[in-house]
RNA sequence: GGUCGCGUAGCUCAGUUGGAUAGAGCAUCUGCCUUCUAAGCAGACGGUCACAGGUUCGAAUCCUGUCGCGAUCACCA
């Protein structure tokens, strides 16, 4: 039983025994620091079983806790707030239950549970990835480390966009003005490569469009009959018919960005268990788009397009098959969402990591799936969070107005050689393991800069003003571990040797109760879909350690006893600052 | 216009069952490295919690309205 319970059940008897009363639930906060004492209970909800002065009542639940229960060794009352002392003993026990344990605060799944599956990334494959997909891949993986924590079986997995008009401007534009070139040819990164002929083929339609204009065509009508998108749409279509020069063309093309995106998922550290593929899975989406039909959750319109009647639901119709037979967004995440389950059985619920511009998007699957019947689609989750927006504005791949991501995390990491060559503190290593730590750093630095603020607010993201390395950062966070380290590097037997009867420093009680909060942090950061609950966390508790660490002497302690303990807390702050951390999917170094 | 989200210090953000004088970092200013890593610590300065009502012993937090910003309302994804 933990304190809080402890402490409640006491209440309730005191209040019983004293007043007569009957209380429901005892609220608790945590004292503040100008107080003395280490939790309060908050007196003011009784008033409503317990007629009374609030201070008069604290004074006797206070007096009455002191008396029964054991951990209490004092209180004190300010107005309605009743602050309990706890002995030092309580803490101590805590720590000797929990050090040691490399696995603190993680509970390890029950294999009879159903299992999560967490989708994120889901790039369209004409374009390199950005800063706006950084956010995606940083929240989808974390959420998914962060669920796995908390206990649950997790499955990471991406639906890959490899089909539809955009992939087939870029195959068209190198078509026509690649001259042939590959990755190989020019040394670009595939995805880069590709790239560059989707922005291809949007200045040459703006061109088009402009001379149609020139003609006395309305805009409209030129963006509608400007010849390379006609010759676009017709290069779908024969995609579609299975035409086997397109088909080679879009193949040979998607493997470059594949092996571009590779490169970029490892760098981000980011990894997934299944990828799926749009083209793999949409027909799928036709075929119970036609069941729903049969079973009336859909209906068909005079042209022959498929619709879900919403309205009842407070939402409009939607269509899920066009007049043409062929596959919208909706028909084709059906699709996947079937395929998915049809693959995981043990799968019981679904999280997709998808922009907030897509809210109702997912409020309408989420909904077509439960009308059609899937006991699992009321586990279905749309983490959706804001986007990350330029001064300029919105990013726009076609304007060439991104943040690629690539060349983020290297500016990252150079920021970081800088800072970590002027300060030199790095004799003895190897140029490859510096580099490795340049590396471990910025991502860091970039990681927890994403990661710490509410996924459901958007970003501004200024390249002027490069992200910090001092303050609320990860680099910070990164220093203090590896402070930690070199004090148990220098440690030598305090880091096994016993220690007993402890008289704890406020600075050491305080760690010790930052500590006790972590499988709390972490059951939440799981139900909130939250890695800012982590990232908060680990920040309030590096901070605490640094405060300690300054004005408390560690391996220089009056005597083996307390030298002991302190080395043996340190080291517990630095294993729930890695697991921390590896739960934002960031790397913790031994020196820096 | 309908729907959804956001609005807290100059800037970036915490504040998750409604609780004490609203907290951090950056920036500005003061101190602290002959002692365990100063990417640090200790402190100062900085707020009509967008605005107006309401519920409550008590509201940044819950409700209503207003304003501002964003998203969405495609046979696009």
């Amino acid at each position: 039983m933990n304190l809080q319970d402890t402490l409640s059940k006491y209440v309730k008897q005191a209040v019983k025994d004293i007043f007569n009363a009957e209380l429901e639930t005892v609220e608790f906060q945590a004292t503040r620091k100008e107080f003395a004492g280490d939790i309060t209970v908050v007196v003011f909800p009784m008033l409503r079983v317990v007629k009374g002065n609030p201070v008069q009542i604290g004074e006797q639940i206070g007096a009455y806790l002191v008396k029964h229960v054991e951990e209490v060794k004092g209180y004190n009352v300010v107005k309605g707030f009743l602050n309990v002392e706890i002995d030092d003993t309580y803490y101590l026990k805590f720590f000797t239950s929990i050090s040691g344990n490399a696995e603190y605060g993680f509970v390890t799944p029950e294999p009879k549970d159903k299992a999560i599956m967490v989708e994120y990334s889901s790039p369209n494959t004409n374009k390199p990835l950005h800063l706006g997909h950084i956010r995606n891949n940083l929240l989808g993986y974390s959420v998914a480390e962060i669920l796995k924590a908390s206990g649950k079986k997790v499955y990471k997995t991406q639906i890959i966009n490899d089909r539809g008009i955009h992939i087939c401007k870029s195959m068209l534009a190198w078509k026509r003005y690649g001259n042939g070139e590959t990755p190989e040819s020019t040394g670009l990164k595939g995805d880069k490569l590709v790239g560059n002929y989707y922005v291809k083929f949007d200045q040459e339609y703006k061109n088009e469009i402009k001379e149609l204009v020139a003609q006395g065509l309305s805009e409209e009508e030129a963006k509608k009959q400007a010849p390379i998108l006609l010759e676009a749409q017709d290069m779908l279509r024969q995609w579609e018919a299975g035409d086997k020069e397109v088909v080679e063309l879009w193949t040979k093309m998607n493997g470059w960005v594949y092996e571009g995106f590779d490169i970029t998922y490892k760098n981000l550290g980011v990894d997934f268990d299944h990828l799926y593929y749009e083209s793999q899975t949409y027909l799928l989406g036709k075929e119970f788009v036609t069941e729903g039909l049969k079973s009336g959750v859909f209906y068909k319109k005079e042209d022959g397009s498929v619709w879900c009647d919403l309205t009842e639901d407070g939402l409009d119709e939607k269509l899920v098959l066009r007049a043409d037979g062929t596959a919208v967004y909706m028909t084709q995440d059906i699709g996947t969402a079937i395929q998915r389950i049809k693959d995981h059985p043990d799968v019981g619920g679904m999280v997709y990591t998808v922009g907030n511009e897509q809210d109702y998007h997912f409020q309408v699957l989420f909904l077509i799936l439960k009308k059609l019947g899937f006991d699992w689609a009321k586990n279905l989750y749309h983490l959706s969070y804001g986007m990350v927006d330029l001064p300029s504005g919105k990013m726009k791949s076609r304007e060439g107005t991104v943040v690629d991501a690539d060349d983020l995390v290297d500016e990252m990491a150079a920021t970081a050689k800088e800072i970590s060559d002027e300060l030199g503190k790095l004799d003895g290593y190897t140029e490859e393991e510096k580099i490795e730590l340049y590396k471990t750093i910025g991502l860091g630095a970039l990681k927890y800069y994403i990661l710490k603020v509410d996924p459901k607010k958007r970003i501004l993201f200024d390249p002027k003003e490069s992200i910090d390395f001092q303050g609320n950062t990860g680099p910070f966070i990164q220093y203090t571990y590896a402070r930690i380290q070199s004090i148990l590097r220098k440690a030598g037997s305090a880091l096994e040797g016993a220690y007993s009867d402890i008289e704890l420093h406020e600075k050491e009680k305080e760690l010790l109760k930052q500590l006790q909060l972590f499988p709390e942090v972490v059951q939440n950061g799981a139900n909130y879909h939250s890695p800012a609950l982590i990232a908060n966390y680990t920040y309030d508790l590096v901070k605490e350690f640094n405060s300690f660490y300054q004005n408390v002497s560690i391996l220089g302690a009056d005597n083996d006893n307390d030298k002991n303990f302190r080395v043996q807390l340190s080291k517990m702050v630095g294993v729930v600052v890695k697991n921390a951390f590896s739960l934002l999917g960031i790397n913790v170094p031994e020196r820096m």
